[in-house]
DNA sequence: TAATTTTGTTAGATTAATCTAACTTTATAT
DNA sequence: ATATAAAGTTAGATTAATCTAACAAAATTA
């Protein structure tokens, strides 16, 4: 049974792996706001648990185990922000808060049943998949907003970064996963784009564009 | 901001204490199998943050501070219980354990959301009474089952253990908070009650006649 | 390539929460 | 009232998780 603080690191690893599953240990440190000591000690603690692997100057890699424990922190976390969302009313930008600390609750009955009471949802608030019981998760491969050109028309499916101000801005704009969305032009100088949504005009900055995750449609 | 372990002993020290709000260091250390120099040490802790009057070889009693923080854990717990059998679907035999850990997240528009979708409930799935937002309980005095007369009609009103295993046994035998009981007789050389629910004769032992708590009917 | 910066490790200290062994105080029994 | 038992405390050790200071390795820059 790994700790609160273990399943933390778990999760920051799983999260920050890039595309050879590698993380550094400056990295975590900077994500977690640990110093970078504490992560190297915490880093042989997981490597003796066949949880991470860990030579020294290395970047860090999970292992199986290592990630399957951690996808299915992350299940928890997805399926408790999406029961907040569902059952319980709340706005998609006050969740993550509140599941990053029921996430390490250990009572697999209370997640399994909101997983039945959600119906066996496959995507969180976000838009982010839920990975399955046995920690598989299949990612879903988006275009960023950004990287669409004028002329497109294309459906909200995630948010690449879920800070609440971010979220609370989307809520001012009414922009929410589903949403279609009318590339009418882009702006040279700063890479702006004015859009139409339901049959509104609007402006939407560069920083917004690259955190919408979209897919095309016809 | 108490720690999830020092919450732990501020909800014992409330649920242990006498008529006088006394507990023993010796009670303390068998609930919750901490050893007692262990429990002498947190019991300084607590009182240099003001949760616990602590002088050596006295009993210990919380302050108006302790008392008012540990009545919020046990209402988060109680609340967290009711939700879990009222909106979850989970049996009142299922809930203790998730809510011992979920008692303690910290995050009070959760726990504000259960109460508002329970509609502002006043007792949890076991008949004890939920403190409200200022930690004020208002305690019902029943009576034991055990402490009641043949031809006396009375109903279940709450539970005084709530172990798994006392709960179920009352599945089995279909009683639940609300019931009527008639007390057909009882055994003089073991106390137990035959008694007569739902138009069917049940036969009680003393020991569950002990914890059952009801209220007299007419 | 050499200097500098960034990244990572080692060593040692600190705090929270726990333990055991030994001792003291208080309560109970003879 | 004395002896014994029970309850409570002190002292010192341990483990998990963190830190800072100092140093070493690797990467970047000049
Ligand atoms: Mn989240
Ligand atoms: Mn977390
Ligand atoms: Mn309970
Ligand atoms: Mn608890």
């Amino acid at each position: 049974m790994n700790s609160l603080v273990e399943e933390n690191y778990l999760k920051a690893l799983y999260t920050l792996a890039n595309a050879n599953g590698e993380v550094n240990v400056n990295d975590l440190s900077i994500h977690l706001s640990i110093k970078k000591p504490t992560v190297t000690s915490m880093m042989k603690k997981l490597a003796a648990k066949s949880l991470v692997h860990y030579e020294s100057y290395k970047p860090l890699r999970l292992t199986e185990d290592g990630k399957r424990e951690a996808a299915l922190i992350l299940r928890k976390h997805r399926l408790t922000e999406m029961f907040l969302v569902e059952k319980m009313g709340f706005g998609w930008e006050e969740v993550h808060e509140i599941a990053e600390q029921v996430e390490h609750v250990k009572a697999p009955k209370f997640f399994e049943k909101m997983d039945e009471l959600l119906n066996y949802p496959s995507f969180d608030p976000h838009g982010s998949p839920i990975p399955n019981s046995n920690g598989e998760i299949k990612e879903e491969k988006y275009l960023h907003l950004s990287d669409c050109a004028t002329g497109d028309t294309v459906k909200v499916k995630a948010v690449a970064h879920s800070s609440n101000e971010f979220l609370t801005f989307l809520n001012r704009r009414e922009i929410k996963l589903g949403l279609e969305i009318y590339i009418e032009s882009i702006e040279s100088f700063d890479a702006s784009m004015r859009v139409k949504v339901n049959d509104e005009i609007q402006s939407l900055s560069h920083t917004v564009c690259e955190r919408l995750l979209v897919e095309k449609v016809s």
